[in-house]
DNA sequence: ATCCCTATTGATAATTATTCTCATTATCAA
DNA sequence: TTGATAATGAGAATAATTATCAATAGGGAT
């Protein structure tokens, strides 16, 4: 939730010529009103709640816009599973339960104090790194292990009687 | 390309009793032959060029197969950058050049570990991880530096001029 | 080698997520 | 208030992947 409040945003915008638009306000305002990962349809969502009349494809133009002016990060936080959430200060990754689809965040200090560095000696230049772990959650592995029902339309567990 | 040879692919897939195609045999070939990352595309003209008549279909279901199988992984090396590779023993990780889009390599025993254990201790149960690392690879940022033209298709430098 | 069951396939339609098109609207500097 | 043009809405277009279904082909049993 650490972005650019309002105004500093429009002084981003202003500078570049763009236009602040309604629209692009309430977008923004979803996206950091939100601790969670949301996705373009979502986002759409929660913004016509606002009752803004936006539309669908207004909400992908802005939040193309807002990567680029680096406000907001898309994550790919596991198969087909793409959200986007407001730009962060600290570097940090991404833990995915394959059954609930919760998100938990997690620091790895290693991952830039030395993962990266010793990438860079080999001459490549880095300018993004994600580290993606998927598996299940607490509450998850319990469910499963006593057999109830739960969202299983996402399990990845290899089934051995549905491997096609 | 450590991958069980055809034989030890033969009694896997018997013993699940699915069937071993010549389609099968072809598309599982050129991911052994292969030491690149190749999407459906790719493996489906590989396979026609080796004269099989194959459908991308069967290409999309034989590689969901080989997955659930544990014999195919696939990765997302980054936006837009879904690619299967033959599965590994040892676990490893990826940079993607974003201008050329080659893949490279690399260890990283800090996350097997480190990382997940300690993940492992809040009571997660990991099932994969994945390291995504991008940037520009040494001869891309030599290009870029000379202002040479190359395939910039794929350039994700943010453009002052572009950011819509 | 032949038969039969059914797993698998090819061709193509359907689906999903995202981007594009273009006429219309709205922003904002002058 | 006006004018130039950035931005939008609505829906068409695109691309990648999955589903449908009649036809084909493994492979165990005979």
């Amino acid at each position: 939730m650490d972005l650019p409040n309002q105004s500093g945003f429009q002084s981003v915008i202003k500078a570049r010529n763009l236009r602040m638009t309604n629209q692009r306000r309430q977008i923004l305002q979803v996206l950091q009103e939100s601790d969670e990962h949301l996705d373009a349809e979502a986002i759409y969502d929660r913004v016509r709640q606002k009752d803004a009349r936006v539309s669908l494809a207004t909400v992908y133009r802005s939040l193309t816009l807002f990567k680029n002016l680096g406000l907001v990060d898309e994550r790919n936080l596991g198969e087909d599973y793409r959200r986007f959430e407001t730009a962060q200060d600290e570097p940090h990754y991404h833990f995915t339960c394959l059954a609930c689809r919760k998100v938990i965040e997690f620091n790895a200090p290693e991952i830039e104090q030395k993962i990266i560095p010793q990438i860079e000696a080999q001459g490549l230049k880095v300018t993004e790194a994600h580290l993606i772990v998927s598996g299940y959650c607490a509450d998850c592995q319990r469910d499963q292990t006593r057999g109830k029902k739960h969202a299983d339309t996402h399990l990845r567990i290899p089934n051995q009687t549905n491997l096609r």
